[in-house]
DNA sequence: CCTACCGATCGGTAGG
DNA sequence: CCTACCGATCGGTAGG
């Protein structure tokens, strides 16, 4: 071990791989901290380098924020879009939105907020534009569709827009924060049946009148 | 005007006139910012104040932001009791509700960020506390009450329990982020529009039994 | 990829 | 409530 530093990675590193590395640490660091709390040190800490050794990988720390989040969008849509292709009826896609995408664990809302205020304006666009084609687009499809074969309520007919309906499935996932200390997997999967739930048959009884506005036919 | 700094608000302070400006400036910029993107001088010098001087009114940063947030929560608490006092249909109150509560200028998700990282264990407690008391229980109460008229469909005939619609709603309310530049007049009202419709009807076309756990009677 | 170091800014204190 | 100032930490650079 003559590196003296820290823990490195697996073994010695390769050619690309302590960019990797840092993006990864990166990562795990930002999503739960934020932007403006994790600073270039500990990033640098926790993948054994010194803190200068970051900006022979990235221009400076904005930069590698935005890989991480570019990253992290790619995933999300990789499984978004599995579940859009599915073929099965929307009730258990959006069961499998729910599972797939990080509840709390990633904090959404802090991502969010990052975006807006921490990046200048030429990274912002190009963030908001992944997030509509990562996240908001598979989304709509799968309302799209359900619209689409008669499943769910046309605009027209009572129901709302499908990129209106994916923003406010994306509004009940992040939830309020995460309220207190991590969700339980039984808290979690009570949440999921309740988005589930609300979404397809709303919470009116039967045969109350409530919203004169209402006109399925 | 023997002051040289800033803008001395209205005219000369009184008394305890200081620290209410302190604590309306600091209201302002933590609700825009975030707890750390925003300086104790910043909000000094948008007062007229040194930054020391603000330990005179307060021991901390941390507890000045506490204050500004026990305010937020009292204000929004006020609100939402008013409207769930009054008696009309669940849907007149749902609609009411989402428009009083800031939808995303006050950054509900960032408030509840700085929460969760930026404090103390106690006044985490004491937050989290006062949280629930001004938000999450009059809307639960607007939910029960509409279970109790018969309005709404009980847990056990296929509705959710209130407290879970309430932190549903809130999450639709929070969307995900401020999306762009700020929601028009217009963009809000459909949002709202769409909120109530989900709410209350859900998306599901009649007649389609896509969701086999659904029995309402 | 490291050592050494920069200017800027932070929250907070001393002392009056 | 101000002036003066503290130690700590930040993002980033020089130079090898």
């Amino acid at each position: 071990m003559a590196r003296g530093r820290g823990k490195s990675p697996p073994a010695a590193a390769g050619a690309g791989e302590t960019r990797q590395d840092i993006v990864s640490a990166a990562r795990r660091l930002f999503m739960e901290h934020g932007f403006r709390a994790v600073s270039t040190r500990q990033i640098a800490d926790d993948c054994g380098l010194t803190q200068p050794a970051l900006y022979r990988h990235f221009a400076d720390k904005r930069a590698l924020y935005e890989v991480v989040l570019m990253e992290e969008l790619d995933t999300m849509r990789a499984g978004l879009e599995r579940i859009a292709a599915r073929g099965t009826n929307v009730a258990e896609q959006l069961r499998q939105v729910i599972r797939f995408l990080p509840g709390a664990e990633h904090d959404l809302a802090q991502m969010f907020h990052d975006i807006s205020h921490e990046l200048d304006d030429a990274a912002r666009g190009r963030l908001q534009m992944a997030f509509e084609q990562s996240m908001v687009a598979p989304l709509t499809s799968i309302f799209a569709a359900g619209i689409r074969q008669g499943a769910l309520r046309a605009p027209e007919r009572g129901g709302i827009p499908p990129a209106t309906a994916a923003y406010l499935l994306l509004g009940m996932l992040q939830g309020t924060g995460r309220r207190g200390a991590r969700e339980s997997t039984t808290q979690k999967e009570q949440r999921a049946t309740a988005i589930v739930q609300v979404m397809l048959h709303g919470l009116l009884a039967p045969g109350a009148a409530d919203d004169p506005a209402y006109h399925p036919m």
